[in-house]
This record gives structure tokens, C-alpha cells and sequence, in this order.
DNA sequence: CGTTTATTCCGAAACGTTTCGGATGCCGCG
DNA sequence: CGCGGCATCCGAAACGTTTCGGAATAAACG
């Protein structure tokens, strides 16, 4: 292994400016700096990462926990952003850890060590909760993190999010401006963020409509096909006042909203209305549904470069204002919104 | 942050000493041993491990470079492995680094700015192609590493893999015993040394048989429903001498032939027999297919386990003999097979 | 010519750990 | 009493890097 003292035995310089040298730093003329870089891809010189960390406390390792263990359905979700991830991270020059915890650990405890082992330089979690013990962790030890997602009303850290008030606002609204009144809204589970934020979207929007939420048209769950076609199925039974317009919160959800529509023989658009909102998961396509699904749309795996960016930045120092960024979804219409028709 | 130093000034006794006592070198009596646990655990002392792998040369981190970007249908199985490792390093105080390249950068550069960088103390490698150049290139640099399956005829490292070649002869052996002899084999693609292996059981078989190997009936891709599904119509539209006997992969390909067969009026097992091998992922169960399916199956799940074992017994200096292993699958009987009846 | 200033360099200390070689004290043995 | 052996301890060096404070040289200035 190459170490500095053989780049400057090899040159003839001292450690110091060889180590300069490599870094950047002034202080080191343009002509040595060539000469060090020459001899460096020469030597094949790597840096000690143990020895640099040890003098500067960094360790260039940045980690991910895993927010439970992956069951099937959402194993793509979470490969598709842990491989964004790892690829953008590693374009900065940083390695990416992961761990997934064992189902008997108490989360918080997690990252306690995990930080206190100084392995890391910082973290990014996914799937921020309402009441979020492991943000409030983090910031009690000034550790830098970046979240997916984000805490309210306000957040006081890096974050990229989309606006998930709006997808609720609007998801509803496409079906309230067709004359719907009775929508039913299939949302993840309430504890989380993205969650709670749709749902008030979803809430406000009837408001303004004057349309009273009726509790058995809101349900959470994890969201699956199973659940999708479960809560249509369990709505579709009571045969009056059944919902004429359906929000799913992601495509397998809406797969199962479409199954149980056929079982009781209903046709959408004719008969009830579907919307959506779509994650752009590489498999599943709204867009080839039957017919094809009306949905607000963001794209997973854009994020996960962006959420990389900023912990980077937030490690490089930059100041929090410039780490944090919502995006609006588009709304991409198609033909499985009609006007209510009440059956 | 409390160092070594600190302890030592809070006992009144040496850095050394109190090194020796926590890593639980002999040398140190057990009175000490016992304060300096206590202390330790009162001052909450974490050791700084960028400084004790300045000086031993290991990190504590071992790593995997996924092989090739996950597609949907892959996603689950790499999460499976992953965070199956995951766990099972944490338990051996190993932390676990994910690195997904790059679709440009050319594979073997991968591993060699990852071992040369010295973050890693050693690798897994996943889907081991019949030549190799990463093992090739891990054993030119002696850096520590196991396999998730092996290369033949032999193997000099440690790895863990279940018996594919008595796969593919058991499969073939469950249909030539029910008197089939056109057997078509859905593999993987053949430069995976797993796949490979059931060849050569699929042709082993064939041969005790003295069936001629035709090579229409053998096809290689990758395992998905979609390749089950093509392969099963191009082999059932030429109507003369279609095969009574269908091999798949995986229960994805399996679901593809299904599908084929359905759509060709066959039925399993009274016209045609249909076998293959699971690999036991937690969402796609062979048993419930329709009718269901008799196969051979190990766990993809329960092999992250000894994986990571085996490499941390590397670490630790166990002799590879005791770090390779290979387990046979089992056997499961179902209603997918029958005698031939010639159609 | 003497003094300042800019540029380029260097020595040495420091980061927190492990480990080698030796030191100390004590006991039992001949 | 002297000596070997054992148990327990310690000082100091080493790992490879960054960085602080200053030194050396050359150019610029009055």
C-alpha cells in the first residue's frame, strides 16, 4: 500500500505538501501540484480513509436503517431508493451503509448506536412519523440527517418531500368537480407524515365543497392490493349510500380497488370514478390499467439523488434553507374520471 | 467523547492496561478487568474505530456490490439477501456497506477502487458466473471475500450454495419417471454458474435415460413470467412433438407456463406434467397454484445466515474448509405430475 | 541596500488505538 | 539467601493523515 511518506520520499517533498498537494490546498505550487497528482496515479496512491478520519473525524460513510423489516410489496419501493441512493452517494465520494435492524430492537436504540459508534457522518430516514422519536434523537445530538419526507408544521432540517396536501386536495377535487360527493379515500397509515398530510388535503377539499366526511369513506392501512380490494369490497356491500368516486393512495392499492369493482360488476368510469396517486414504480403502470387510471404522479426513484445531494451538502456545511425542497406532482389525466352518475 | 485516556486518568491506570482489560487480553487481572468494565460503561466509552483501524488494519465493515441495478421482479430477492446479511452481521459486530454501481462503470473497476479504498474488510458476492473475473480478481489480491453459490469444477474459497446440479437431475427424474421423455427446461441464463450446474443435471438425467437432448427444449433467460410464458408458445405452436414436460426455474417462470398452458386448452396434470424449483419467496407459494406445483426448494432466505457467518469466519482466520458448504434441497410432492399420456 | 511581502515549503504535533518489550513485585524452590 | 517463574502492570512506538506555526527564498518597495 502507498502511503504519503512514499509519495514524498518518491518526490522528494515533505508529507506536508504532498498531503497538500492532493488536497487541494494552496499554499503548494501549480507546478509540485502536477508532479503529486503524476506520482500519485503512478503509485497508485488511496488515501487511508481510518487515518484521515481519525485527524479530521469524518469517516465518509453515510447509512440508511431501514424503517422495518421489507415485506414482499414494498421490497422494490425500498430497493429502488437504496440503489438511488448508493449511486448518487457514491458519485460524492461517500459509502453507504445500511442497516436493517432486528424486529426485537427498540428503533430509537438503533441509531443510538449507531451513532455513538462513530461510524457514521450521517443519515437519512425514510418514512418520517407524526411524532418522529428518532428526528427527535438526532437533533438532540446535533447529528446531520436528511428525511424523506417531512415533520409539521415546520422542519428545521433537510428534507426533500413532495407536497402530499396537495395530492390529497387535488385527488378529490378531480372527483368533486365531476359532481362526486360520496369519496372514499384508501390512505396509507395515519402515523405517517405523508399520510396525515394527504389526508387533509383530502379533508379540505370537502370542506370546501360542503361535504361532510363521512368516517366509514376514510380508511388507512398498509397499501397493498389486499387492502385496496378489501375496503372497496367492504364499502360495496352496504348496498345504499355506496361511494361513487374512489382515492387510492398507490397503484398496487388501486389494482385491488379495480378487482373488487369488477367482482360486484361496476364499470369505471361509467358507473364509479378512480383516482390515484402514482409512484412510478418500474413494474406497475397506471397508465396500461383498464381503463387507464387519472392519477397525481412523483417519481420515487427521483428522489432518492436529491435526498443524497443534501445530506452531502448538509455534511459540506451548507446551510439548511438550501436543503430543503418540496415538489408539486403533476396530475396526468385519463379515463377513469366520469361525471357522477348516483346509482 | 471518552478515549482510552481518559479511562486510564479516571482509574489510575495505563492506556495500556485499559485497552488490554476491554478487548479482554489475558495480562490483566480480574478485579482490574471488572473496573474497567464499569468504568467504561459509566463514562459511556465507545472505542474510536477509525483509530483502532489505523493500527490493526481492519474496519469492521464488510460489504456488497449488487450485480446489475435491481429490476422489479429481482428487487424482492436482493432485499431478502440484504437484509438477511444485514442482521446477521450486526450480530457479529460487523458493520454492512451496500454499493450498487454504476451501469457504466465496468465490474471488476467496481471492486477494485473497493478494495483499494481499505473502507472494506471483506465482500459477498452474489450470482458467481462460471468464469468469473471478480472472484479472479479478490483471489489475486487475497482480500478476504464468500460466495452466495460457487464456481466448479472446484472452489478454494468459502462460500454456501445449495446442490443446483442435483436440482436439475431430480427435476428431470421426476418426470422421466412418470415415463415423459420431451422435457423442456426453462434455465437462467447460462453464464450463471447455477444454472449451469442444473444443466448439467437436466442432461445428466436425460442421458441415464437415453433420451437425446433436443436442444428446442432447452432454453435459457432471464427468470421472469414473461420468458416462461413466451418459451411454453413457441415450443406449443409448432403442434408435432410438443414436450409432455416442462422444467421452470423459479415460481416466477412457473407462473408464465401456467399461463401458456391455460391458454393452449392443456391442463396440469392430465395433459401435460410441469415441475420446478422454489426458491421460497415470501409472497409467490408454488403450493397454492392451481393445481399445485411439484418442486424442489431451498430458501433463498435462510442462506444470508450462513453467508454471513462464513465471511466473518474468514475474518476471524477459520480455516475455508470449514467455511463451504453446500446443502441439498428438498424434495416436495404435489399435483402437478402425472404419467405421460402422449397427446 | 535594507526591509517588507508573497510564495512555497517544511517539522512536529496530534488524532485514539494496539502491541512489543520490558519492568516490578511476589512467591516458592533449592 | 539467591534465583527462576509468574502475574500484573507500564512506556513508548507505531499506524497514515492533517494542520499549525514558522522558515526559506525571491521579488518588490522605499
Amino acid at each position: 500500500m502507498t502511503t504519503l511518506k512514499d509519495l514524498s520520499r518518491h518526490l522528494g517533498l515533505s508529507v506536508t505538501q504532498v498531503s497538500r498537494a492532493i488536497n487541494g490546498h494552496g499554499d503548494v505550487s501549480e507546478e509540485t501540484k502536477r508532479r503529486v497528482q503524476d506520482a500519485a496515479k503512478l503509485l497508485n496512491y488511496r488515501p487511508n480513509v481510518s487515518a484521515r478520519r481519525l485527524v479530521t473525524g469524518r469517516s465518509g460513510i453515510v447509512g440508511l436503517v431501514l424503517p422495518g423489516v421489507p415485506r414482499y410489496a414494498e421490497a422494490a419501493f425500498q430497493m429502488q431508493m437504496v440503489s438511488g441512493m448508493s449511486k448518487q452517494f457514491a458519485r460524492h465520494g461517500l459509502h453507504f451503509m445500511l442497516h436493517v435492524p432486528d424486529e426485537s430492537e427498540p428503533p430509537v436504540s438503533v441509531y443510538r448506536s449507531l451513532v455513538s459508534s462513530g461510524a457514521l457522518d450521517g443519515l437519512v430516514l425514510l418514512e418520517p412519523m407524526v411524532k418522529d422519536p428518532r428526528i427527535a434523537f438526532l437533533k438532540s445530538q446535533k447529528f446531520p440527517f436528511v428525511v424523506h419526507g417531512r415533520t409539521y408544521p415546520q422542519a428545521d432540517y433537510p428534507y426533500f418531500d413532495i407536497d402530499n396536501e396537495y395530492v390529497g386536495y387535488q385527488l378529490t377535487r378531480l372527483l368533486i368537480d365531476q359532481g362526486h360527493r360520496r369519496i372514499a379515500f384508501f390512505n396509507h397509515v395515519n402515523r405517517l407524515t405523508f399520510a396525515s398530510a394527504r389526508r387533509r388535503g383530502y379533508l379540505r377539499a370537502l370542506k370546501e365543497a360542503g361535504i361532510k366526511p363521512e368516517p366509514r369513506f376514510y380508511r388507512s392501512g398498509v397499501s397493498t392490493e389486499g387492502f385496496g380490494l378489501r375496503e372497496t369490497v367492504r364499502l360495496l356491500e352496504q348496498k345504499n349510500q355506496r361511494p361513487t368516486g374512489f382515492i387510492a393512495g398507490n397503484p398496487a392499492v388501486t389494482k385491488g380497488v379495480y378487482a373488487a369493482l369488477r367482482a360486484f360488476e361496476l364499470s369505471v368510469p361509467d358507473d364509479v370514478s378512480v383516482v390515484a396517486h402514482d409512484d412510478m414504480m418500474p413494474d406497475v403502470n397506471l397508465a396500461t390499467f383498464e381503463p387507464a387510471v387519472t392519477s397525481t404522479r412523483s417519481s420515487v426513484e427521483g428522489s432518492a439523488e436529491p435526498i443524497s445531494d443534501f445530506l452531502f451538502g448538509a455534511l459540506s456545511g451548507q446551510p439548511v434553507e438550501e436543503l430543503q425542497k418540496v415538489v408539486t406532482p403533476e396530475i396526468v389525466l385519463r379515463e377513469s374520471v366520469a361525471p357522477c352518475v348516483d346509482y
